[in-house]
DNA sequence: CAGAAGTATTTGTCATGACAAATATATTTA
DNA sequence: TAAATATATTTGTCATGACAAATACTTCTG
């Protein structure tokens, strides 16, 4: 044996945390199959932004970048592309210079609906077959992960 | 109202998809951060390769691209990191001079035996707190998401 | 057996993710 | 109030993900 320390190999097969990586990325891979199909030029993050911003209008990029557990970095760069597609507005804020507030344009708006209804189609997709309290079981342990994971990161 | 069709909107705090698509991103950045503290030279990415050529070596890329539900241009890419690291070699095959077949070098083993035992931690970090019956719950509705998945993308 | 079709891998491009460093503005403090 | 700190955002770099196109072999078929 190469490795002469306490072996805890782990065994993908059974990984929870392996299940729930693999899962994300085919979720995800739908979601974006189901918007290229239908033509709109937007990607699964970008309506994540989207959807925040039709929920509670003038965020700013560190809001935002919090609420999607995205790096403030990227956030940044996505919303000057949400910018440039006129799907989002940024204002400067008044008070404080460094602020920009953000908010979802009309054309925005329109799109974001229309991601709801796919975001639906996809969820259904996915989710064939669960039953509700697996479902139930799934959310409530999926919450413990993040804040697991948050505590260990802070 | 803006959209006048029927409108399903999604609620991404009891969407279980979003739940999944969070704790991914998490579970990721915990390993990832284990990873970067100990100084390891690898991401949670090129893990998964070191991890199944470890289990099955002579795997072609396609075969790895597979199995790690990657796309096999990214494969390329990362096989091309891991033998410039000297983790694993590419050896043409004799008979058939399009594939390559891959093998993990004693670096990489010894890499991958280190690797089995944070990928344990940080599946410990992630997972507290959540009970036995849960965690088997979970594998079972995400390997049903899978092959939901798979199903509508073949 | 030559050309067509199929297969394995690579390369290019654009979006995202992690993270360090830079910039601009605010706030705190000596 | 000037200097140090803190905060919000941006930019740069490298790895990954999706996807189209290119390359190099193999296999199939007329």
């Amino acid at each position: 044996m190469t490795n002469t320390s306490a072996m805890n190999k782990v065994n993908l097969e059974t990984s929870v945390n392996h299940h729930i990586a693999i899962s994300a990325i085919m979720i995800k891979r739908v979601f974006f199959k189901i918007l290229s199909r239908n033509k709109l030029n937007i990607t699964p993050e970008q309506w994540n932004v989207l959807y925040h911003l039709s929920e509670s209008d003038g965020l700013t990029a560190g809001e935002l970048s919090e609420l999607t557990y995205k790096d403030l970095a990227n956030m940044s760069r996505m919303t000057q592309k949400l910018e440039i597609a006129g799907l989002i507005e940024k204002k400067r804020d008044d008070t404080d210079k460094r602020i920009f507030k953000l908010f979802i344009t009309e054309k925005g708006k329109v799109l974001n609906n229309r991601l709801h209804e796919y975001a639906f189609e996809s969820t259904n997709i996915s989710l064939e077959g669960i039953d509700e309290a697996s479902k139930k079981i799934m959310v409530k342990s999926l919450k413990q992960v993040i804040l697991n994971t948050e505590k260990f990161l802070k």
